[in-house]
RNA sequence: GCUGGAGUAGCUCAGCGGUAGAGCACCUCCUUGGUAAGGAGGAGGUCGCGGGUUCAAUCCCCGCCUCCAGCUCCA
């Protein structure tokens, strides 16, 4: 391949990293068979980044073995971000080993050092890895399905490996160690311990700093820093993933709910509530005893045995199963802001991202197999109106298929995917979609849907599943036109997923700096001496009747430093009251930004204050 | 749950076998200053919890809890 690009043009053989011969991507090295379709990779190409990534972890592999003689070697693959190895050392590697493998590495890359390809029989390969001392992947030489197995030597090094590899070390100029940490050989947690390095590489030295400014920037988001400091919320001992809401994220909270309810109206749901604690036999009923009674709380009441619930629908089928239902109710869709408690391990929580306690802004939707995908199209409608609203034009979506274990007629849940997908084109999705084959529930496919934040970060947030198995499991039935007893099809949707999260999210995306109709405190009153302190609370009043979160700072501090206190407290406006504006009944108005907006009165502040608001801009 | 690390004032952290310190925040007083830090004083701690070693433990040892980074998991 590498003569074909030479042909093609010099520049192109110096830029060619690898290349992809009937797909599948293999180095420059590699001889092209007859008819082959190829095309060749060059930094710009978005599988490229793997393989330098993952020729970064044989780079980062070749400096611990140096280091590090009697290493074994674990599995070292590129990853979204970077790359990782997993070694098992003669003695732990730490944090600070981490600036001499760098420095190792960037030798080696100096050096220039050739990934060979050298194809071996089983046997071969077998004797090969004793041979160097790789105990841990003898055994997996069985699993490996090709009869060839690779290896990649680069000077005194060889690793077994699929590859494929950029031609040489040279190429890896750009890389950074970030961690070292625990990790299990084939990631089983009884298995052989192992140490994880984890670094990152980049083609070009400004993709490399960029991406540690965005790791820095995220650090000083971290939605846990900023919930302190903004007064949102708090997380106790007492209830370990259990958050606690104070007033200002309170406020979040409910302004999301409201734009959530607006849709909700306008889209024909109702909204319900159910109870917390439910008796055993409607979770064994729901087959959730079954599958996740590990995660679930139960508490025993007068001899009879409830738990806490895990999820909603359940009692959500209670609802309709109280009484008879006819074809012509149909859609019913029945919306829930619904808490619900998950035992999740204690090693998994984080902040408000990951919670055992948590409210999903949940719906349950029965149906008639005909309106699932219009019904699937007002679902991503509603889902794009609501990111659009909170500031996420970003959206990405998967189809999340049928599963080895489904249950239920494989010509249904074919249907069922063929309408997901149709809902998913027909509603500004189309090319815009992935399928997961496989990923789906055992009782129907789903649709995820995933946000990218400010910094470029994927969160998965909604979803969207068809249901084939419940309804059944509680006998939900409504009479059809035929006059005969049919089952509704479910769909389980939440826009938000989880509102704790969701909050947790915004909080990282906007860095707490909200926009007017989410911010806690929208607007302070900064008095500029003692004098215009009972005006500056006359102000704050008018304001908080007028429908505005005020509060007026009258503290005996200069003005810089209350300007300074308000704009660290990020509120959105700052109504600077000195003697002129106490005489003129005005307010200096001063955005978070530090734009000055001029004087004005507060009829003129409120009109514009709700105007943004109202907008959501 | 597993591996490793950490827990000292509201926050960020220093200290270290002889019962505790700074900065910021808070309170009081002085200052009344026009858009990112004016000054002085004060208050605030069972050094995560429980055991042990010691004449003496915040410090050493053991157990537990919580948090952090990973792993794993995520209906």
């Amino acid at each position: 391949m590498r003569q074909v690009a030479e042909s093609i043009g010099a520049g192109l053989a110096k830029a060619a990293l690898a290349g992809a011969i009937d797909g599948e991507i293999v180095e420059v090295s590699r001889p092209i068979h007859a008819d082959a379709a190829f095309r060749i990779l060059t930094a710009r190409d978005e599988d490229a980044l793997g393989v330098l990534r993952h020729s970064a972890a044989h780079l980062l592999a070749m400096a611990v073995l140096e280091l590090f003689p009697g290493t074994d070697l674990g599995f070292g693959p590129a990853t979204e971000d970077g790359f990782y190895y997993d070694f098992k050392t003669p003695r732990p590697i730490t944090e600070e080993d981490l600036p001499a493998i760098e420095a190792r590495m960037k030798a080696i890359v100096k050096e220039g050092r050739a990934f060979a390809r050298v194809e071996l029989d089983r046997a071969q390969a077998k004797a090969r890895l004793a041979d160097v001392g790789y105990d841990l992947k003898v055994p997996h030489v069985d699993e490996i399905p090709e009869d060839v197995i690779s290896f990649y030597d680069s000077g005194p090094f060889t690793d077994m490996c699929e590859g494929p590899h950029v031609p040489d070390t040279s190429w890896i100029a750009h890389i950074k160690l970030l961690a070292v940490s625990g990790a299990y050989w084939r990631g089983d947690a009884e298995g052989e311990p192992m140490q994880r390095v984890r670094g990152t590489a980049f083609f070009d030295k400004k993709s490399l700093k960029a991406y540690l400014a965005r790791i820095e920037e995220a650090k000083l988001r971290d939605h846990r820093k900023i919930g302190r400091e903004m007064d949102l919320f708090s997380l106790h001992p007492e209830g370990p993933g259990f958050p606690f809401w104070h007033p200002n994220g309170t406020v979040l909270w409910n302004a999301l709910e409201g734009l959530l309810r607006e849709e909700l109206l306008a889209r024909g749901y109702g909204e319900v509530r159910t109870p917390s604690v439910l008796s055993d036999e409607l979770w064994r009923t729901s087959g959730h005893y079954e599958h996740f009674r590990d995660d679930m709380y139960f508490l025993d009441i007068d001899e009879r045995s409830f738990a806490v619930k895990p999820m909603n629908c359940p009692g959500c089928c209670l609802i309709y199963g109280s009484k008879p239902h006819s074809y012509r109710e149909l859609p019913l869709r029945l919306a829930e802001f619904g808490s619900v408690h998950r035992n999740e391990m204690s090693g998994v929580l984080h902040g408000l991202l990951r919670v055992r306690s948590f409210t999903q802004d949940d719906a349950h939707v029965y149906c008639t197999e005909d309106q699932l995908e219009s019904e699937i199209g007002d679902m991503l409608d509603m889902t794009r109106s609501v990111y659009s609203a909170v500031g996420f034009d970003d959206i990405k979506t998967r189809l999340a298929t049928r599963p080895e274990n489904a249950m239920g007629d494989p010509d249904v849940w074919a249907r069922a995917e063929q309408a997901l997908g149709a809902a998913l084109d027909k509603n500004g999705f189309e090319g815009a979609w992935v399928e997961a084959p496989g990923e789906g529930a055992f009782y129907g496919p789903k649709i995820e849907v995933h946000v990218t934040d400010a910094l470029g970060r994927s969160w998965q947030c909604g979803t969207v599943q068809v249901d084939f198995s419940m309804p059944a499991r509680f006998g939900l039935e409504y009479t059809g036109s035929d006059g005969q007893k049919h089952t509704p099809v479910m769909i389980h949707r939440a826009i938000l997923g989880s509102m704790e999260r969701f909050v947790g999210i915004l909080i990282e995306n906007y860095a707490g700096k909200f926009p007017l109709w989410l911010a806690p405190v929208q607007a302070k009153v900064l008095s500029i001496t003692d004098k215009q302190g009972a005006f500056a609370e006359d102000v704050a009043r008018q304001l908080v009747a007028g429908g505005i979160r005020a509060e007026a700072d009258v503290r005996g501090d200069k003005i810089g430093s209350k300007v300074r206190d308000a704009t660290l407290g990020r509120v959105n406006y700052m109504l600077v009251v000195g003697g002129r504006e106490a005489e003129a009944g005005l307010v200096d108005v001063r955005s978070r930004a530090g734009d000055r907006l001029g004087t004005m009165d507060v009829e003129a502040f409120l009109s514009l204050a709700r105007a943004e608001v109202s907008e959501r801009r």
